[in-house]
DNA sequence: GCGAAAATGGAATATTCGTTCTATTGCTGG
DNA sequence: CCAGCAATAGAACGAATATTCCATTTTCGC
């Protein structure tokens, strides 16, 4: 072993995950070959490491379950056994009961409140899960950009999308930021009030509605950048947004918990406040 | 071994914890002591067996190692180990690669705008969980029965409140069932709209809105139940409203996802409008 | 190129854990 | 009260798996 300049190699093992991640990202760039390989597939695959043995571990990075063991020390455990336990322990804290819960809500029969709740808490689940799996960044950031740029950004979302539209405009005026709901009321629309400079952020869902349509082809008639916010296949929009933003939203029966759109549209908001200010 | 008739003892295994649950409520109350607790132990905390050994199961439930083992055995498995695959694999499937997911969201800084949608899907499952968790289930079905009595329900909701209440008016229009949404438009309410019969759906978060609490206020005059959707602890409306429902929703900066919210309401309102119509 | 030190792969070993076996206990029906 | 059977507990066994060790290869400084 060299003698001087002692490589930080720790005593006392990563207690959290978070922990994990951050010394996995230290090392990044100074590991020989194979431990490379192990530090990469792992921060890709952190969540098997609870249910893997060493040997598959091994096998999915490519390598002998030797440079695994190595690797864990590296890491600051005494072995894969004690890493293991941490990822374990991460696992079984994060749903504690709520399955053992959800079943027993579902329990109750078919038809009953309870059960009903249950499969909207699931759908809602799922809903947001797939989000975090599907964001396209590159479209997200390009939205953000887009928005933030405006003078004022016009809200465009009806029928179901309109608690949607109702909760931007909400948060954008606590945020400070110019915007208009097109809600409808009294049948006539704000058209007159789409601008140069100003910005479109439609939030539809097939099949999409008239009104919302006709004031994405308005904005883009007078050259107004549209943002929409929508769901896969967002075939119709293509042609007609500069930015489409994509969220698949799981329905229970013939109702949607929204809870996937929200999260996205909040976080665009206050992404938009947060970049209008510097 | 006996002769004749053979006990339902099935050779092939559940194949979905669904199949599971079924089996288990199937076989209670027919068991002999030991294996009775191991089902006992087993069913109420079902999301262990993934991550114990049978030793830790055994000791949960009180019962030898060997006990366990012949409880997996008659519920159809060779063993514990092909018992607890079936466990691993719907945790597994259940995060497919989701925590690992976010955390690269979050790996990108503050401020970036997919660290924020990685907050308010984390912020939108731990209130969803919540509700799972917390939900009381008398209330529930006592709200239901109390709208489902109603000749119209009359929502309100304004400010962060207003996007559920005008959801909840969408999802009634569609059902079928009478509901007037009381936006606060042109600056009069529909206060005189409020009818013997009628029941009032208050959804609202501390700190509880003005228009809210007079809506309230006047229905109660009127002698028209109330039921409240709101955040604990429901202080201020302990006194006026009929039934209480709450929701713990976590909130990410100031803002809220609103996603375990909309998950009861939308459960609520399927549940009374299937509840009309019989 | 040569030598030392680090890295590597694979076999040998230790440990943990599931599974089986059997003697004993506790029932149940005659 | 006794025979017969099911249920049980604990120990012994065996398979799976983590861990260590060492011979070989590779890398890097001189």
């Amino acid at each position: 072993m060299p003698r001087g300049e002692a490589p930080p190699e720790p005593r006392v093992p990563p207690q959290t995950v978070e922990e994990f991640r951050d010394r996995l990202h230290a090392l990044n760039g100074q590991l020989p070959r194979r431990l490379q390989q192990c530090a990469d597939h792992v921060a890709t695959h952190l969540d098997r490491i609870a249910l893997s043995t060493v040997a598959q571990v091994a096998q999915g990075a490519g390598v002998p379950p030797s440079a695994v063991m190595r690797f864990c020390q590296i890491m600051g455990f005494t072995g894969y056994a004690e890493m293991q336990r941490l990822f374990r322990k991460a696992l079984s804290h994060a749903a504690p009961d709520y399955a053992t819960r959800l079943a027993n809500l579902k329990a109750g029969g078919v038809g009953q409140p309870a059960t009903l709740v249950a499969e909207f808490v699931e759908a809602g689940r799922q809903s947001i899960e797939a989000l975090a799996r599907d964001l396209n960044e590159t479209a997200l950031n390009q939205a953000v950009t887009t928005l933030a740029q405006a003078r004022t950004i016009h809200l465009a979302g009806f029928r179901r999308s309109f608690p949607v539209a109702s909760y931007l405009a909400y948060v954008f005026d606590k945020l400070g930021v110019p915007a208009v709901l097109h809600d409808g009321v009294a049948g006539l629309g704000h058209r007159s009030t789409l601008q140069p400079g100003d910005a479109l952020l439609a939030i539809t869902f097939a099949p999409y509605s008239e009104e919302t349509l006709a004031l994405v082809a308005q904005a883009r008639d007078r050259g107004l950048p549209v943002v929409a916010l929508t769901d896969p296949p967002a075939s119709q929009l293509a042609g007609v947004a500069d930015t489409i933003l994509t969220v698949t939203e799981i329905d229970f029966g013939a109702f949607r918990s929204l809870s996937a759109v929200i999260a996205l549209a909040l976080a665009l908001a206050v992404a938009v406040a947060a970049r209008r200010e510097t």
